[in-house]
RNA sequence: GCCCGAGUGGUGGAAUUGGUAGACACGAAGGACUUAAAAUCCUUUGGCCAUUGCGGUCGUGCCGGUUCGAGUCCGGCCUCGGGUACCA
């Protein structure tokens, strides 16, 4: 063994740890940098590969910006609050605590093994009450405050209550819930509950009735982003549609500023697209509609005031709060029979459906308020309560599912819209709804030949002025559910009193998580809390039994690691004052509508109350890509579809001279092969199922003059015999249809996956990667591996098995997870780092192959053998280098700062290895050259660079030296090797001065011997001429 | 349906601003060393034609365009991946 990577590996990995070499603390002397990993979920299964792709990627930026002279927050911890823990919980008893503490134990084995230089002092675990305690504050924080959007931000909720005493609710522009508005007068009359009632329309953390996503196989409710299409992301379980009292965040009071934000940080397009279209702003107006015949009134959102002169019907949602009191009362039977079924239908039932046109008619009309038509009021459920008002003005003639909705029911459809030049047709030839995101007004009284722009513009201008309607926009965004019916989470630090909900005071934090007896609800439906004895404050009112969600606590988790260790405050304004913000996030894609803009709202409520300096938490955001899974496949043999396939091959083509069909069929019968000129059949089957059919089959053929072979299976491992025997009877020998013989033990299988006609006689099976090297089955190991498999038989190619592989995701079932742990004790951690990063660029998805692993391995001790004789002993040349090495050199240092700068950390790896090459050839062995070269590796193969760097005879940490700057002198070329291309193409190269003219070179090159070759003898027409690059010869 | 992103050898990928397509690595084939294996080293390796050497020709999902020159830019299409979905 040349290097020890497993000794060297583990020594440095103790000397960092006892020399606290990755220790940071604020120095205001040095410039910050904040690398963060999104913080992991502790499960049970251990880290695979996936996982410390991004870890490494940030890791060797860190290491990059150390060496660059930067003071580098680098830190770790644990998002471990989670369903998975809770869930065990449940099944057998063992806290969630424990649970998490024991993989917490495993995530930190397995971290520290890779050798990341992340500062462990400043660790946090979302579980732990220290940490939660600031979670809790803040809730309370958002509890106590509003938002202003006459400052366009959050106020303590004291500013309100002066205002309501001042003004009640005149004057005010805030984001609040929908409420009648009321008067001074009004606010002192109110009595303490109904105050916090209405306050509680303003604050930005309430709680309200929500029809929320209710599932029940969790006993939870799920936020937007934990359900997809119509189950949990997590479990996949159904997911129904619930009202229930829950709290919830006013994230929607943040919608334009985290979309503005997204402006002023570097996250990647497709990201900061899937936020904006998540938050979904749309500009448009609001218009009132009278209910005729009654003082109601239903207020739409549309975003094409427009097309107003259209709408000839309306749609409410069925929970819209009108339908019961429009509703006329001979369509009330209609009405209750629809509201019903849309209630209790699930969200899967919903989303099915989607396509199926259903409503029911009010029996209401409404007045349109510029022409004053009575147009009828309907409910459908493709109109949602949570968007906009919950009713729209249906204009079926430009709008698809209006559209739809109208021929369903015979409903009018009016063209509002033309196209400029476009003939009219009348609607009731149409197939679908008329595009009308261009054209002009029609039908459209004072906006008649307005462009669309222009006619909204005129529409809400008209609405404003005659006071039935207003611009507006709107989000998608829905305010966010903070509740969970759940027992592994930071409690809410809040109790009620009257019925009202009060926060604690903040010297009574943490509120800490009880003890329960079980950890499901109770027999009455509560949460698990409420379980807990003497759930209540020092006074004996009642404390809240939800408890908050996973993101409560990854929220704000990258402002703790700053000061991590505080206990008087969340974190010391002097921490945050110097660490700022997040400088390089790592972390998936797939928290773009959850964590992100959670965390992102989060930050901007600690921003407007002064504890954050920046607005937004991380300045330039790096998407690790997801590392699927490579699974292997063996081919299990079906023995008889492999023997009639092999005999086809004998039969098929007229090869024996007489013609044969397969799977000939005779009435119900059917044979495998059977020639009408040799008047045969043969047929293939297990040695038992023959010994049994042998007299059927006989008298058939005796019947029918046929001539039979019965060939048992087993027989076809000696094919020639099989085919001997057939040769007999076509020469109109007489032989025996079936030889009895000693029936075969069943083994099984496998046939390698390029053998012919592999694929129609056996089926894939996923193998266990490990037992496969390059595709290539250990068949011994398979055997060993299950019972079942013990004394398989395996049909080899080239003397080998050779597996089939798909790309698929990672995971125990389909044996295709690799865990790091492994891979290091073969390779050593360098070698796992250095090759993730090979793999390819680290925002790419890819699968994980162990194939070219080997190649990082044979980089890594070719780098140490530069360093080494042959007989391993080290040993360095103290001459001076020649202008070759030092070029080497020098161009090494250039390109990987030029990679790292650009997060290129494959391309990186490749310039390691090519430096190593040309140093091998070169036989350079200088002190010199291979000490910077150390610096620079250092980021990447960490324990290699320290333990060479030892070596050398230096006392402190490699991770301590500086960054070597590139020296351009010794890259400067004095000659360029031009490649020369007629018309494009490239034909030869010639070699000129580097500092050559244009016009020189173009004179050189219309001497160069080459070139009458290639002109033969045509004109040329032009030469382009780019220094240093190319030549193109026009002809 | 709508909004993004990506398609390059047998494989992972490189080509940074429109300028030598396939760097680097794996795999494969052949060879050296070795009693043997491992390790190491050398040669070849996009397809087709030619092969004694020279070379020729096609080629970055498909079709077209801009340009002296296109993997890179533009238009249209196909396939795959991600996001989202009665959002008015």
């Amino acid at each position: 063994m040349d290097y020890n990577f497993t000794e060297v590996e583990k020594k440095w990995q103790q000397y960092w740890r006892e020399n606290q070499i990755y220790k940071v603390t604020a120095d205001p002397g040095k410039p910050k940098f904040y690398v963060l990993d999104m913080f992991p979920y502790p499960s049970g299964a251990g880290l695979h590969v996936g996982h410390p792709l991004g870890y490494i990627a940030s890791d060797i930026y860190a290491r990059y910006k150390r060496l660059k002279g930067f003071n580098v927050l680098h830190p770790m911890g644990y998002d471990a609050f989670g369903l998975p823990a809770e869930q065990y919980a449940i099944q057998t008893g063992t806290h969630p605590a424990v649970t998490t503490d024991k993989n917490i134990e495993r995530y930190r084995e397995q971290l520290d093994k890779i050798g990341f230089s992340f500062d462990w002092d400043r660790e946090v675990k979302t579980c732990d009450p220290s940490y939660y305690k600031w979670t809790q504050w803040t809730f309370v924080r958002l509890f106590e405050s509003w938002y202003n959007k006459k400052n366009n931000k959050a106020e303590p909720i004291q500013t309100l209550i002066h205002h309501f005493e001042s003004f009640g609710s005149n004057g005010l522009f805030a984001a609040a819930s929908a409420h009648e508005s009321f008067t001074a007068e009004n606010w002192r009359s109110m009595n303490e509950k109904s105050r916090q009632e209405m306050l509680m329309h303003y604050r930005l953390a309430y709680l309200a009735d929500t029809v929320v996503n209710w599932c029940p196989a969790l006993g939870t409710v799920l936020a937007n982003d934990e359900v997809s299409e119509g189950l949990s992301v997590r479990g996949g379980h159904p997911v129904e549609r619930k009202t229930m009292k829950n709290w919830l965040l006013r994230i929607t009071a943040y919608a334009d500023r985290l979309l503005e934000g997204l402006d002023h940080i570097d996250w990647s397009d497709s990201l900061k697209d899937i936020q904006r279209n998540w938050i979904g702003k749309s500009t448009g107006g609001s218009l009132l509609f009278e209910v005729d015949g009654s003082n109601h009134h239903i207020e739409v959102f549309t975003t094409r005031p427009d097309t107003i002169f259209g709408a000839t019907f309306m749609v409410l949602a069925p929970e819209h709060e009108l339908v019961n009191a429009i509703t006329t009362v001979g369509q009330q039977a209609e009405i209750d029979e629809y509201v019903h079924r849309t209630k209790n239908r699930s969200e899967r039932e919903r989303m099915a459906e989607v396509k199926k046109v259903s409503g029911a008619f009010t029996g209401a009309y409404a007045l349109n308020p510029f022409t004053g038509k009575k147009i009828p009021v309907w409910i459908a459920d493709y109109v949602l309560m949570g968007y906009g008002t919950g009713a729209i003005m249906a204009v079926p003639a430009h709008d698809s599912r209006d559209f739809a909705f109208a021929r369903h029911f015979g409903l009018e459809v009016l063209q509002v819209i033309q196209k400029p030049g476009e003939a009219l047709s009348h609607p009731d030839n149409w197939d679908e709804s008329y595009d009308s995101k261009e054209g002009v007004a029609i039908n459209s009284g004072f906006i008649n030949g307005l462009e669309v722009k222009q006619a909204i513009q005129a529409v809400v201008t008209e609405a404003e002025k005659r006071g039935i309607g207003t611009a507006r926009i709107n989000y998608r965004l829905r305010d966010a559910n903070f509740s969970r019916q759940r027992y592994w989470g930071e409690p809410f630090p809040i109790y009620y009193k009257d019925g009202m909900p009060y926060a604690l005071p903040e010297d009574q934090l943490p509120l800490e998580l009880p003890a329960v007896d079980a950890f499901l609800p109770t027999d009455t439906g509560e949460p698990p809390l409420a379980r807990a004895i003497n759930w209540k404050t020092k006074e004996g009112y009642p404390l809240e039994t939800n408890t908050m969600p996973g993101f409560a606590g990854s929220s704000g988790y990258y402002l703790r690691y700053m000061d991590a260790q505080n206990n008087e405050r969340y974190f010391s304004e002097e921490a945050v004052n110097y660490w700022q913000n997040v400088d390089l996030y790592m972390g998936g894609a797939e928290h773009a509508t959850g964590h992100l803009i959670y965390a992102r709202f989060w930050n901007m409520f600690l921003f407007d109350i002064g504890m954050a300096v920046k607005s937004e938490p991380f300045q330039k955001l790096i998407n690790q890509g997801m590392i699927q899974g490579r699974s292997n496949f063996v081919f299990r043999v079906n023995l008889e579809k492999m023997a009639e396939y092999f005999m086809w091959e004998q039969l098929k083509d007229r090869k024996t001279g007489v013609l044969f069909e397969k799977d000939y069929r005779d009435g119900s019968r059917r044979f495998d092969f059977y020639s009408a000129e040799a008047k045969l059949i043969i047929e293939i089957k297990g040695q038992k199922s023959l010994e049994k059919l042998v007299h059927p089959y006989e008298e058939y053929c005796k019947e029918r003059g046929l001539k039979l072979l019965l060939i048992p299976i087993r027989d076809f491992f000696n094919m020639n015999e099989i085919m001997q025997r057939v040769r007999r009877v076509l020469d109109g020998e007489e032989i025996p249809a079936f030889v009895e013989k000693e029936p075969m033990n069943p083994v099984p299988v496998y046939v390698s996956k390029n053998y012919p006609g592999r694929e129609f006689f056996s089926e894939p099976i996923h193998v266990d990667i490990n037992l496969v090297h390059n595709d290539v089955l250990d068949t011994e190991a398979f055997c060993n591996w299950q019972p079942h498999l013990a004394g398989s038989q395996f049909i080899l190619e080239d003397g080998k098995y050779i597996c089939g592989w798909e790309v698929e995701k990672m995971s125990k079932s389909k044996y295709n997870v690799q865990n790091p742990d492994d891979l290091i004790e073969r390779y050593g951690a360098d070698t796992l780092r250095l090759y993730e990063m090979f793999l390819g660029p680290v925002e790419q998805s890819k699968p994980w192959d162990t194939q070219g692993i080997e190649g990082v391995f044979r980089f890594i001790r070719k780098f140490w053998r530069l360093f080494h004789s042959e007989n391993n002993e080290f040993g360095l040349s103290e001459e001076t280098p020649n202008e070759k090495e030092l070029k080497v050199l020098h161009k090494t240092i250039k390109k990987i700062e030029e990679d790292i700068e650009r997060f290129s950390f494959n391309t990186a790896v490749s310039a390691f290895m090519i430096c190593t090459n040309e140093l091998n050839e070169l036989k350079c062995n200088k002190r010199k050259v291979l000490e910077p070269l150390l610096i620079i590796l250092s980021p990447y193969a960490p324990h290699l660079a320290e333990e060479l760097w030892q070596l050398c005879g230096h006392q402190q940490s490699v991770v301590m030296q500086q960054f070597p700057a590139p020296d351009t002198r010794y890259l400067v070329e004095n000659s360029f090797s031009y490649p020369v291309s007629f018309n494009g193409k490239t034909r030869f190269k010639i070699e000129l001065p580097a500092d050559m003219t244009a016009a020189d070179i173009e004179q050189a090159v219309r001497n160069a011997e080459e070139t009458k070759k290639y002109t033969e003898g045509k004109q040329i027409k032009k030469i382009i001429v780019v220094p240093q690059r190319i030549i193109n010869i026009v002809i």
